[in-house]
DNA sequence: AAAAAATCGTTCGTATACAAACAAATTCAG
DNA sequence: CTGAATTTGTTTGTATACGAACGATTTTTT
């Protein structure tokens, strides 16, 4: 081993790296106005589903860590979109729910969240966008 | 728009992110005693390719940008791994190849790098595996 | 040749991402 | 019931990732 025949731009991780920054790119240009970013997105959907839940519980739904899903909740906290209420039953726990903003924000963006999704998969015919998904979801 | 059915599980950016997450886990675990992460280990396989390359060509071919480019070079270069050579031709250019320590120590590499490809490839039959990759071409 | 544009590498700031260690609270086991 | 194990959230440190602005240099245009 050792010689030519390791072909970085032929690996799975390399390709998958290339592929999150293309729809991070994607993401962040259609996000713009809204300030969000991916992760910041995905918790308020996921608080939405929830209509309330913990933080370690969230982080877990949306495949963050406990240390990167405080980072995520603290912005999203300061910038007013969430609300925290303590747990009685549970006295280490921390609630989360939608403010009145943040619901009114994430009403506007579902729609381009949709958007965004589409344009990732732009360059796959229908029947390849289902294969992709199908795939990744058995490989995670 | 605004109410259920946004479903983040099935929304390709966030299938991505797990599937690079769970790439980059795989590996960290075997690239543990090297102390090589995803990127550094690409741009050593990369340079060797090169032979010599400048920094920002060297990014481009490793899908980084000039800011991070610059990160991955100083660590490989306080390891050691890496021998900078100013151009002559062009001021504002830094050459860089490997060093001795650093071609030893990929050539050890590059057996993990195909092991990490098949153990995140595992999940999926010979004939998905290549699907994927033609998919994530693509899409890229 | 002079002006304009592009390229190279650097720096700063913000945002994931995660290992590791930790205190506090809760649950489990004997 | 009590000690052990687990869970929750926090903090610190390291490493991508990238937008934006920058100085120095090179290339292109006029």
């Amino acid at each position: 081993m050792g010689d030519g025949d390791y072909r970085l731009e032929e690996q799975i991780g390399f390709l998958l790296r290339r592929a999150q920054q293309r729809a991070t790119a994607i993401f962040t240009a259609r996000f713009a106005g809204y300030g969000l970013t991916p992760t910041q997105f995905a918790a308020l959907a996921k608080i939405a589903d929830e209509g309330e839940v913990s933080q370690n519980r969230l982080g877990r739904l949306t495949a963050m860590d406990p240390a990167t899903m405080k980072g995520v909740i603290d912005r999203l906290s300061e910038r007013g979109l969430i609300a925290r209420r303590a747990d009685q039953e549970d006295r280490r726990r921390t609630q989360w729910r939608l403010s009145e903003s943040g619901a009114a924000l994430l009403a506007t963006a579902y729609g381009d969240g949709f958007a965004v999704t589409a344009e990732i998969l732009d360059p796959l015919s229908p029947r390849e966008r289902g294969t992709l998904l199908r795939l990744l979801e058995k490989m995670v």
